[in-house]
DNA sequence: CGGAGATATTTCAAACATAAAATATTTATG
DNA sequence: CATAAATATTTTATGTTTGAAATATCTCCG
């Protein structure tokens, strides 16, 4: 130890840094998705988990497994169970049984379904485009960058 | 109309862009929190919101009422009471009557609550630190600094 | 073929979350 | 003082959400 052994700033300082970005991150998205989560009911009678489920039906036009949405979406596997029940209710999407292995499901939009999402999602784009106003084009593609390497080197990870 | 009316790519493109952005910060978010909630879970049997309102209570010494609390972490106000109840109930946090209003609660930690707070807030920190390990000092600052003027602007806003 | 382990989904209990209604208390106004 | 409006919290109903256990099916290895 040396005289001047004073645990040094930086080195706290990057934790405590870590820390803030991690609230500011935690914050921005909850801000967001409330505000996303409010639209929907009021104008379209969905729910935001409802509308992730359709949103990533609608870029697979085989469809999906339930576990397949389980993964894309990062909810747990039993939460998607039901919110597909509920959506199949509404006749806004169908399960199919492939052929090939009978313990899966083929979860599909119905044209009905696939009807109401475009509405919806054109709705859905104009208020996160008005949300995130505040970042022109440079600070959007940096922060996507940026934000990217966080999603991206976690797959062989801790996961469950 | 002109000859060359095509619609304009950088028109259309920031919007996608936003959209982009905005599914990267729920990703992100996502992983972070999900990951954050199962060390909690598995290490010191406790859950994210109840450290999420350990937290809020370990900064301000006099306590904070329920409206407080959910206004802080942007939880509704019922959500509170569930919360509270729980953490109560294992003696980490009690609920005064102040004199002045007998509306109104102040919910403090326990010396309990604030001794285990301080074991689990160090952790969390750590954790927090690994996760964000791929941003250096700058960038981190940066990032902070471009999330703040998102969740900065909004208070005026349509927030029920 | 037969069974062990892996995979896909559902079911279940507990906790979280919201919005709206109900309750209790305070404050403002006449 | 009386009462209407505002504020703080809880309650209620509904809908996620998770993690674990249960069920069904598939795959692989002997």
């Amino acid at each position: 130890m040396t005289a001047n052994a004073k645990p040094r700033p930086a080195a706290r300082s990057i934790s405590k840094q870590h820390l803030r970005l991690w609230l500011r991150l935690l914050r921005a998205a909850r801000l967001i998705e409330s505000e996303l989560r409010e639209r929907l009911r009021k104008e379209f009678a969905i729910t935001l988990p409802q509308f992730d489920v359709m949103a990533a039906l609608a870029r697979k036009d085989d469809g999906m497994t339930m576990t397949e949405l389980s993964r894309m979406l990062m909810v747990s596997n039993g939460n998607v169970t039901g919110i597909i029940d509920r959506l199949a209710a509404e006749k806004l999407v169908l399960r199919q049984a492939p052929a090939t292995d009978r313990r899966s499901f083929i979860v599909r939009l119905t044209p009905k379904g696939a009807a109401q999402f475009a509405v919806v999602a054109k709705a859905h784009e104009g208020w996160v485009d008005e949300l995130l106003a505040d970042f022109d084009a440079t600070q959007t593609e940096d922060l996507i960058q940026m934000l990217s390497a966080l999603s991206a080197d976690r797959h062989g990870g801790t996961q469950s």
